[in-house]
RNA sequence: GCGCCCGUAGCUUAAUGGACAGAGCGACGGCCUCCGGAGCCGUAGGCUGGAGGUUCGAAUCCUCUCGGGCGCACCA
């Protein structure tokens, strides 16, 4: 709806000033009393032409008034200082309500048609386990691909494994030491090796099942980086399916050199002018592109750094897999990284727009006031694991989903787990289960849902009920908004919203027991709430709960 | 020093440049013959860190400033 009042607004506004203005904005008020959709183009317009805001909003609601468009809103009124606001019928409202309950409404929207998106997420180094940023991330990365699915994308998720390189083998060096140790042999640790408690253990598991005695010195190594990196990326895999994360595609680093990507965009780079050797190395001269220095693609040793690497993935990306967006979900503090990539996609030819990234800002995690950096258990920054565990994966996820990613969150442990009795998720799942509840006692009761042809809606008449219904209405809208400026935290308060609404409707009125006519009407209204709240609860990744 | 992010109610925070800045928790006061009270209704609490500017309109954009976080490798 918000998009066809935006085209008839442009139409409109060149039939009348015969120009042709954009972009029209139609937001969804804040306050119900403004309206179902509202527009402030005559405040925009009126700096080009000779009118006062308010005569040309007033011009143009005569124009939309006349109009067959206009037969579906219940008023159109021009308020200070020069807004339209456009305000559904009833019968809108009923139709909506119709189209749910017969005919699918909230399936996916089709805006996204054929086009593919790559949404990459976590890709956390396979050196420990993940701790409570990564959830953060992670969340945020599968409600972005779930909402964007959503919307009729075709979306990939993906892991980025990095499986190669320095720390890896620092970590397999760690292991190997720890595995020196418990076999009784001195050995010196490495000054910059991995310390937690999970080494020893990695190290004590090979040493029950996998024993490399019989190994050489330097095959010991490779074995362990395979061993490690694959009983991280397990351990990974398992705690995310603890959150219901689930991703598509598991995407080695290692690929990127063996199959010959990386020799392939080099080739491209020196073709194009951005390659130079000096000291040794080969350096992409990316202050051609605005950067304040040149970076290094190949070590002075010929070994290859992160970035010609991640290069390589990119370009692998959009022009071997041919996804026309991705969006990298990454850590803040590899903010500096963005623009080096879009450098990079710049100097392949690839427009840098259809790369996104999506920064995490820090989490920290507080309890009694205080920040809390290590954990008992693996001596380590808590794990990711522990906190599920702790406060359940529909808490974690919905407190890592209430709070706009770019800035940073505090997690309160006391909150949270004292929250888990008194806590908006609990209170959204509470409002599924109330409409369930109901539905089941109509069952029980041998009550038939009539077909929404055979039922009077007019009789939801009530501002409660109204309430619900506008809320119903514009979810798509909400949900397409979200989606568009990858603010997958909005969902959070669009879901409270319905379930406020809900609570309400369920506190004001009785469904069952009333006359046959209002119960038929008010068992629909519960039925399409209860859609909404599944849609919701499935874009966020919170469990149904039928019972509590 | 340079770059990025954030300062909103006691706490945690929301608000595609829009209309009176919304919630939750905490505090205080009401509501259970009724489909589940993990609920509902109400009260108090804000010069959106500060100062300028752009705009019909600024929490949002620009400049400066004060606080906090992060980043500035032939690490990833």
């Amino acid at each position: 709806m918000q998009k066809q009042i935006e085209e008839f607004i442009k139409n409109a506004i060149i039939s009348v000033f015969s120009m042709d203005y954009e972009p029209i904005e139609v937001e969804i008020p804040l306050r119900e009393e403004h309206g179902d959709f509202s527009t402030p183009t005559p405040l925009k317009l009126s700096s080009l032409l000779s009118y006062s805001s308010l005569e040309l909003a007033n011009k143009l609601k005569e124009f939309i008034i006349k109009s067959e468009f206009s037969k579906q809103f219940e008023a159109i009124k021009v308020a200070q200082p020069g807004f339209i606001n456009f305000y559904l019928k009833k019968s809108y409202y009923f139709e909506v309500l119709k189209q749910i309950l017969e005919h699918d409404y909230f399936a996916r929207l089709g805006m996204g048609e054929g086009k593919k998106v790559q949404v990459e997420f976590v890709s956390a180094n396979p050196t420990g386990p993940l701790h409570i940023a990564h959830g953060r991330g992670a969340v945020i990365g599968d409600v972005t691909a779930r909402i964007l699915e959503h919307l009729g994308y075709e979306v990939q998720k993906e892991y980025y494994v990095n499986d190669t390189g320095g720390q890896i083998e620092k970590f397999a060096k760690s292991i190997e030491a720890r595995y020196d140790e418990l076999t009784g042999k001195k050995v010196e640790f490495p000054s910059d090796g991995y310390h937690g408690t999970y080494v020893i253990d990695m190290a004590r598991n090979i040493m029950n099942n996998h024993s490399l005695d019989y190994l050489t010195e330097n095959k010991r190594v490779g074995f362990l980086m395979e061993y490690a990196v694959g009983e991280m990326l397990k351990d990974h895999k398992e705690v995310l399916s603890l959150l219901n994360i689930n991703h598509d595609n598991y995407f080695k680093e290692k690929y990127l050199v063996d199959s010959g990507l990386v020799d392939e965009v080099l080739t491209i780079l020196k073709k194009n002018g951005y390659l130079e050797e000096k000291d040794g190395a080969i350096w992409f001269t990316s202050t051609d592109l605005g950067d304040d220095k040149d970076r290094v693609l190949v070590k002075s040793d010929k070994s290859l750094t992160y970035f010609i690497k991640d290069i390589a993935y990119h370009y692998e990306k959009f022009v071997k897999r041919g996804f026309d967006i991705v969006i990298d979900v990454w850590g803040a503090d590899h903010h500096n990284h963005v623009t080096r990539i879009k450098n990079s996609l710049k100097s392949l030819n690839i427009n840098p727009d259809r790369f996104e990234v999506i920064l995490i800002q820090l989490v920290r995690l507080i309890s009694k006031g205080k920040e809390i950096l290590m954990s008992k258990r693996s001596g380590e920054f808590i794990t990711l694991r522990e906190l599920i565990e702790e406060v359940g994966k529909d808490v974690a996820r919905y407190i890592y989903l209430t709070r706009s990613s770019n800035s940073p969150l505090d997690f309160d442990l006391d909150l949270a787990l004292k929250e888990s009795m008194d806590n908006p998720v609990f209170y959204i799942q509470y409002a599924y289960v109330r409409a369930g509840s109901i539905l089941k006692q109509a069952a029980i009761k041998g009550i038939e849902i009539r077909k929404a042809d055979e039922v009077n809606y007019a009789l939801l008449s009530s501002n409660t009920e109204f309430r619900l219904l506008r809320l119903l209405s514009i979810l798509q809208d909400e949900i397409l908004l979200t989606g568009i400026k990858r603010t997958p935290h909005r969902l959070a308060t669009t879901s409270r919203k319905l379930a406020e609404a809900f609570h309400e409707f369920y506190q004001l009125h009785k469904v069952i027991g009333e006359s046959a006519e209002l119960e038929q009407a008010r068992l629909h209204l519960v039925i399409g709430t209860r859609s909404a709240l599944e849609l919701l609860l499935n874009l966020m990744g919170i469990t149904k709960v039928e019972e509590m």
